[in-house]
DNA sequence: CAGATGTCAGAAATACTGATATGG
DNA sequence: CCCATATCAGTAGTTCTGACATCT
């Protein structure tokens, strides 16, 4: 029993692969944020604010790969806890742009850590030609579908 | 504006290539099944239990990336719908050992022919040897977090 | 006994749909 | 006018957690 992940030629679909390893990084991600009370959305939305400040709540869905409803929701959560300040008045149109606090900073580099440890374990098997090759690769993939 | 797609370094990330490729795929899947009124999940059963039949609500559930609440329901969607049956009582244990009906093998058909198309159009850019390493690769990753 | 399974229930996060309003 | 944005409401599908019983 349990031979599922060895069913008949499904083995040999990238989709399936592809599903496979996104649902196992997935995973370890989530098992490493959970002492930090990060979800992964949470996570992304932190880690998106940090590269780029001032950035929209659609801009940060987009980013993170969820909607902007959820999104809201994340950002409320991450405000109520002084980690993410949004101006109560759009600037310019009717984007909120959002930004870290200290606070937020502060948890971040302790997630981004540990999220990093979590991508280099996956990387073991790759040397450096090898990454940068699946890193162009799965582009390929996103550009050829989009 | 809408320039998320070229954030930083994150564009450097395997971890988030992985991620936004696996939600392309997912989106170009959801788009194709949509005229057959399947689900990700509902197509991923129809599939598993096609090449494998006799899996239980459990084994699917693992095999496609779900709960096994989830899989319960959609287990059950599809039961209703006439394309799976599960016998009432269990001839082993506990598990039911659900099976496609010649109305789900029709089904699947359609699902799995528009399902291929989506996949190759993904693998445009890749050579046979690519999509073999390719596969391999991915392997590696779930070997190496798992 | 341990382990896997099926099932049920409640809480939470997420998504989808549709609608409204504002600004470029 | 067209488009993107923010927001709200309702519905639905999904996950998580915990629990319990059954079978090997």
């Amino acid at each position: 029993m349990g031979q599922v992940e060895t069913v008949g030629s499904l083995d040999e679909s990238v989709g399936y692969a592809l599903k496979r390893a996104a649902a196992a990084l997935r995973a370890a991600m989530d098992a490493a944020l959970r002492p930090l009370e990060l979800s992964v959305p949470q996570y992304a939305c932190l880690e998106l604010l940090a590269r780029q400040p001032g950035l929209s709540n659609a801009e940060l869905a987009r980013g993170a790969f969820v909607t902007r409803q959820s999104m809201n929701l994340v950002l409320r959560g991450l405000q109520d806890r002084g980690l993410v300040v949004r101006p109560e008045t759009a600037p310019h149109g009717r984007a909120l742009p959002s930004s870290l606090t200290p606070a937020g900073g502060e948890l971040l580099r302790a997630a981004s850590a540990t999220v990093r440890a979590v991508e280099l374990r996956m990387l073991t098997p790759f040397s450096a030609d090898d990454q940068a090759r699946l890193l162009r690769d799965l582009a390929a993939c996103v550009t050829a579908l989009g």
